[in-house]
DNA sequence: CGTTTGATGCTCT
DNA sequence: GAGCATCAAACGG
């Protein structure tokens, strides 16, 4: 039980995102496996947010590796990301699903429309509302214990070889396979990659 | 099963 | 005003 330094993320989002997979993700009263993560650059990216350079919504991203980026779509949900690389480079790794490993009972009460335990957190949005995430965490630092977020190295290795595809859900820089999940798990989003 | 569609409001041009 | 790093319900086979 390690939590990870800030050199782990101070890497291009590239390099990041797969060896973030088996790690543990913490918030107040919940705690899950993240498997599935998708990463996102700067100016190369065509399907990345920082695209066009900083704006007040993305600056985080700018920012600081360790930090949360959360962000609000469709008018009804949240997303996170974990900030990675240098300051002034814009990259950060999605976090699309994680399976349960505390707190269900929180979840479920956030999530009262779901069934399945399978379905808690096989998504990005669905994980951010069943973790408690929204606006307030968006810049906090994920490293220093910021809002009671923490991400740890439980002693799990990183699958040798992570399914790997392409991102979910754009219409610019879909051809990036830059989405990573654990093989064989059943709550990560879908399309499989 | 698989595919389609409505919800709903922020962000940037 | 257009588009959106999504989700769940509704629909069809």
């Amino acid at each position: 039980m390690r939590r990870l330094p800030r050199s782990f993320f101070a890497r291009p989002g590239t390099e990041v995102a797969p060896e973030l997979l088996n790690k543990v993700l913490v918030a107040p009263g919940v705690r899950g496996r993240i498997v599935e993560v998708e990463a996102y650059m700067g100016a190369d990216d065509p399907g990345s947010h920082a695209h066009r350079g900083p704006t007040p919504r993305t600056e985080v991203m700018f920012g600081r590796a360790g930090h949360l980026y959360v962000y609000f779509t469709y008018g009804m949900h949240w997303c996170v990301n974990i900030v990675c690389g240098e300051v002034g480079v814009a990259s950060a790794v999605l976090l699309r699903a994680v399976t349960p490993l505390g707190g269900l009972d929180v979840m479920r009460v956030r999530r009262p429309k779901v069934r399945r335990d399978v379905d808690l957190c096989s998504g990005p949005a669905k994980l951010a509302a069943a973790f408690g995430f929204d606006g307030a965490h968006d810049g906090i630092d994920a490293l220093r214990n910021g809002a009671g977020v923490r991400i740890i190295d439980d002693g799990t290795p990183s699958p040798a070889r992570p399914a790997n595809g392409v991102r979910v859900g754009l219409t610019h820089g879909a051809d990036l396979p830059w989405r990573w999940a654990v093989p064989g798990v059943a709550d990560i989003s879908r399309p499989r990659p």
